[in-house]
DNA sequence: TTCAGGAATGACAGCGCTGTCATTAATTGA
DNA sequence: TCAATTAATGACAGCGCTGTCATTCCTGAA
């Protein structure tokens, strides 16, 4: 522990008050320059820095978090960093985060409640300000530490639940719901679905029900369905794409389970000789870059992911104290007709 | 500070000493408990455990971490969350500090280096027991702080330069060297080039500086050399080698920046009725999964970007102070032949 | 000249935990 | 049976900082 201290001349660091011996002044008073917190006088900042400066002294905000009560820390729980998708919210929360002086401390779940109540479990010892984490399928002890908590969740991308304090999102059943009549405006008739495992994406399966809910609602029902059980992923379209017209099912058109898998099925088509639209209809969900760079435009739903980061990290850090009541905020998302649907 | 001392019964979280109270032994014991540290009899664990439970005690990490001087964390200081490049990497970073018991904390820089000297200043005051960062680009500063932190550093991606502590990744130059002669043997001779920013990406710069020292070891140069102001992305490379094609350049194979960049220059030929590399040869750099899933499979470079977090990660574990001399791992590459070059 | 009132600074305790060094109880070998 | 271990447990101080509540020093109005 107190190491260095009769030891060889190891120096330690500098502390605070090796700042405070140096430009004369007392702890408390550095502190208060380095916070930019409370009267002091110019001359006295002046020494100050020049002593912060001259020493290298860098604050230990583990020691400050743990004096004021306050770490400045969010934590954010995702099934995945890889997943572009969670990327591009996490960006939000950092644009969000970062001007009112908070960061955002990561913890990935890979789409597994037991790994989430984990994560938040860690995230928690750290005394964070707020939580932020995806979807509203939590262990019973996440849901439990949560409340006693007492500090500030967001529970983000879908608000087809009642979250435990703000949801950040849109509604994936009624995004199914407008891709179901979006295509059927089209003219299509014949639908198919090629999916990936939604016990653990479970905004995929609200989305599929939107849609079967809809087409049942105008009397019609999927002629071919197809899920792989793994994660989504642009080879998995393709081949599932493959294996479902294989089988002499002829859909007019497929809808996928998100962009990945969409664009997968583009490629399918591709090397089949098929053409987008033309001999058969494919849509997506997602709206990445990639989709709008197809030779033909993707025919998807625009999820605003960058806003649902943004929007969840500012609702957080506007009141720091957990309302009295829940409250949702709709991103909302747009169909983005394209040219392959 | 003391809030609910003799405020309204707004119970506070239950601390170590509640714990103990309820299980009738000391403070530290119970600390040895939840730590798993020190002899302690069976009958005293169940005790304290179940008062953990009935409490729903946390630990509190930033005390903890304070009295030991030890935070297990990790700082990582990347350029993008949402370039898949990275994510991958981060991917390999938490494989390998999670089983040691270490949370990496992120830091993203948008590929600044005054960023990321902001960056590194913020994680270095959570007093981390390691720091990861990508390259050697590091002002004055960062690097100042760096050695007076004397806590290990381990510099990724790239090895082409002498690193403060250990430099995990690949050489750059040397793989652009190498996409050269795999294309000099594969007969091409007339060469373009599509890249982006290397302002910002000095690794794309490298791989550039490889492949033309190599061709031009050979008497040769490149035909066409075209790069965008922004960072890569798919909808750039298309229209990038759109741009080329247009002025009636007619190189007999595209080197891109990146795969991003390549896969775009593959929907151009798409929609151009270009067939890759009978009409024109494409060659990228990473070996993304998209390009494996393209009609044609994309030549390429595999990166081992989850091997490089993961082996950084492992060497800074493996040794928590940092040694007399530098090391560099390299983590190699591959030339992914595909069916586009 | 006196004193209210603000500006600038400081003393002190304590945040919640863990390292160090006892201390006590249980066990063992001769 | 008794010293010598070993196993369990605890007292205490302190990690580096900040909130709270003084205290000191001015300035300017009365």
């Amino acid at each position: 522990m107190s190491a260095g201290r009769d030891a060889p001349p190891q120096r330690a660091l500098p502390v605070l008050a090796d700042v405070a011996r140096l430009s004369g002044v007392s702890e408390i008073t550095v502190s208060r320059v380095i916070r930019n917190k409370g009267p002091i006088s110019d001359k006295t900042r002046e020494r100050v820095l020049h002593a912060v400066a001259e020493t290298g002294y860098v604050p230990n905000r583990l020691a400050g978090a743990l004096a004021s009560a306050d770490s400045m820390l969010v934590g954010v729980v995702l099934p995945s960093v890889t997943n572009i998708v969670f990327a591009d919210v996490l960006r939000g929360i950092h644009e969000a985060l970062a001007p009112a002086g908070y960061q955002p401390v990561v913890g990935v779940t890979g789409y597994d409640a037991d790994e989430e109540e984990r994560a938040v479990r860690s995230l928690l010892a750290w005394q964070p300000a707020a939580i932020i984490l995806a979807g509203f399928e939590h262990t019973e002890a996440t849901r439990r530490m949560l409340a006693a908590s007492r500090i500030r969740v967001a529970e983000i991308m879908d608000i087809d639940a009642t979250p435990i304090d703000v949801a950040v999102g849109l509604s994936h059943r009624s995004a199914g719901r407008d891709i179901a009549r979006y295509l059927l405006s089209r003219g299509y008739r014949r639908f198919g679905y090629v999916g990936h495992d939604w016990d653990s994406d479970h905004r995929a399966r609200l989305r599929f029900e939107g849609l079967t809910e809809e087409l049942a609602a105008q009397g019609l029902a999927l002629v071919a369905e197809r899920r792989i059980a793994g994660p989504s992923s642009t080879l998995a379209g393709r081949e599932t794409l493959a294996g479902v017209l294989a089988t002499g099912e002829r859909p007019d058109v497929v809808v996928f389970s998100n962009d990945d898998m969409a664009v997968g099925g583009y490629f399918h088509c591709l090397a089949a000789g098929l053409v987008p639209r033309h001999d058969i209809g494919l849509f997506g969900f997602n709206g990445l870059e990639i989709g709008a760079a197809l030779p033909l435009r993707l025919s998807t739903v625009r999820s605003n992911r960058f806003l649902i980061g943004k929007l969840a990290a500012e609702a957080l850090v506007a009141r720091p104290d957990r309302p009295a009541d829940t409250a949702i905020i709709n991103t909302g998302y747009e169909i983005e007709a394209g040219e392959t649907a």
